[in-house]
DNA sequence: CTGAAAGCGCTTACAG
DNA sequence: CTGAAAGCGCTTACAG
């Protein structure tokens, strides 16, 4: 059907003068009672096919939308929630944000967004996100313990994305990122490689955490040499600690394993257009995430597909039964990460 | 300051099992009226310190925050925006929307997400829009007359970021595509470049006609051969139509116009690697946009970097001022691309 | 400076 | 099925 928001505005303007029209203004218009016009837009409610025509054209003519704002304050849903995520500059997040997007409006719910620079800034969020009544929270960020209660002392539900907390009962979708990590390491040591840098994320980071953890766990007794790097997800620091290692006279690698995607493009350009490095013949360079520009052509990484659309579908249904049963006790769903054969690394 | 809501939230469940406190709750505790909380969460009223005082602590204690919803329902002011954003996994609307709000919150304002597949979705989204009363719209895709009529009709401010409606009076924060464009074209041709394909994005995306515009003006009559190839700002698509114009045995271009960065890399990617060509030497490749990864070792893109922060800074500032002052009349902001000098194309 | 009161635009029992 | 009425949690004139 194609709407004509035009003319249902200049309708409404005319009659209205530039004020919005209320579910008043539709009764009046089709000799109603307000109430009438109220449950017309609930769905089932109560209410005859002749008076539903009747409000319905009124609405029409009027431009009418049910004040979303009103409806919130009355029934203590706002169909709001607040999503919360940090390092929108990691390739990986855009995409979980469109679908969050689209797995909410499939319900008719709203996305307050709020993006954090550092994990610091999560205590003056929330006070917003308090605020707005939101109805749930999505966090793709590291709360305290503290904040976590807060959330569940307000009665707010919330489920975490990426983010893991193991001694707390909290609600989360994961990424299996030890296990994943560690098969990455496990096809490279089958495949003979025994000198390992494994480039890990920030400190704070627990996924990074966990990767850096299945890597060294696997590694452990069974590699030569192993180094750790603290990386920090990005390109830059990446290519730096790459220079750092070359340079090394020592410490010789054949593997780089990378935390994340972009740390691995930034290691494996770097090996190969500063020091001539033949990928993977002398040197293998696996990320993690499967994020779009793993498999350009210059790339075509050996990494872990996180399964972002199950993931993230997981997220919004955990929540939604969460907001309709507050009383649901918390989840954590792991999803286990698809292995992307590129030719960045031979795996065994 | 370091908050402790645990500590709040514990006391406001204690006192009110699990209710949220509202403004008569904190007015008993205080021993005041309501209208005194009321104000005291209000910058300007006038209210006597001692009040304030005895108010604060009150909300302290019970953890109380003002409520967003019924504040926006009486003052007919949500202090929420709606960002309505297309293609988020282009690289660069992720940066577009961390400045975004950013921005925002330092004027206490929070952005309702709206993410767009296809630009036919606009009309449904709107509709969600209304319904929220939202003080402002920045619109980062494509509206029709009607639906911008819409917004104007409504009252409701609408800002444009990076889309251009030249016939509209409707305010927009755009970079001067057309002319970064030429000025690299210019570049090219000073440089003595002489044949040219041109790849052009979405056949729908007004920048990209700027864009490709900006090229076509600056050739005609000065290059010897131009070819224009429909491409759609994506990394596989650059690569096949550069396949098929290597696969030419006519056309021989000595340089591609790519009018985004993705599909230069793709363009870059695929001469290197799947023909050998030496870049910029044989054929040179520019971008538009400056992402970060073209200034990545393997691209070092020669490319237009907008002034994404003041861009931004921009778009928010004429939202803001159109929400405080309904009557001022639109404004059209055009900001000049900087030439990132790259390796991928010398420019004379 | 302070408080009582009206009202923002809805939903939802409650009678009829 | 329908309408009158209360109430969600605030802001804001209006008296005092």
């Amino acid at each position: 059907m194609v709407k004509q928001p035009t003319i249902k505005a200049s309708a409404a303007s005319a009659m209205l003068d530039g004020k919005r029209a209320t579910s008043y203004d539709v009764a009046r218009v089709a000799g109603v009672s307000q109430s009438a016009v109220s449950r017309c837009f609930k769905s089932g409610a109560s209410i005859s096919a002749k008076t539903r025509v009747k409000v319905e054209r009124a609405a029409e003519t009027l431009g009418y939308q049910p004040n979303a704002i009103a409806r919130g304050l009355i029934s203590g849903r706002s169909n709001i929630v607040a999503v919360l995520i940090t390092e929108l500059t990691n390739l990986n997040y855009p995409q979980v944000l469109s679908e969050l997007h689209r797995k909410f409006s499939e319900c008719d719910i709203r996305i307050l967004l709020f993006t954090l620079d550092k994990e610091s800034d999560v205590d003056k969020v929330l006070d917003k996100v308090w605020q707005y009544q939101v109805d749930g929270i999505i966090a793709a960020a590291q709360f305290t313990e503290g904040q976590i209660s807060a959330c569940q002392e307000r009665g707010i539900p919330l489920v975490f994305y990426n983010r893991i907390y193991p001694q707390s009962t909290v609600s989360s979708v994961c990424c299996d990122h030890r296990e994943g990590e560690r098969a990455l390491v496990e096809g490279l040591l089958n495949e003979g490689r025994s000198a390992f840098a494994v480039m890990s994320g920030p400190v704070d980071s627990t996924v990074s955490a966990a990767r850096t953890q299945g890597a060294v766990d696997r590694l452990e007794g069974f590699a030569k040499h192993i180094v750790e790097l603290e990386g920090d997800y990005s390109y830059g620091l990446a290519c730096r600690l790459t220079r750092q290692i070359m340079a090394d006279g020592d410490f010789k690698p054949d593997a780089f394993v990378c935390t994340n995607d972009i740390m691995a493009m930034g290691c494996l350009d770097t090996l190969r257009i500063e020091y001539g490095v033949a990928v993977p013949s002398d040197i293998a360079v696996v990320g993690f995430d499967g994020v779009d520009a793993a498999a350009w052509l210059n790339y075509d990484l050996t990494t872990v597909v996180q399964p972002l659309e199950r993931m993230v579908q997981a997220a919004v249904n955990m929540l939604l039964e969460r907001i309709k049963e507050p009383k649901l006790l918390a989840e954590k769903r792991l999803f286990a990460g698809d292995i992307r054969h590129g030719s960045s690394a031979i795996l065994r």
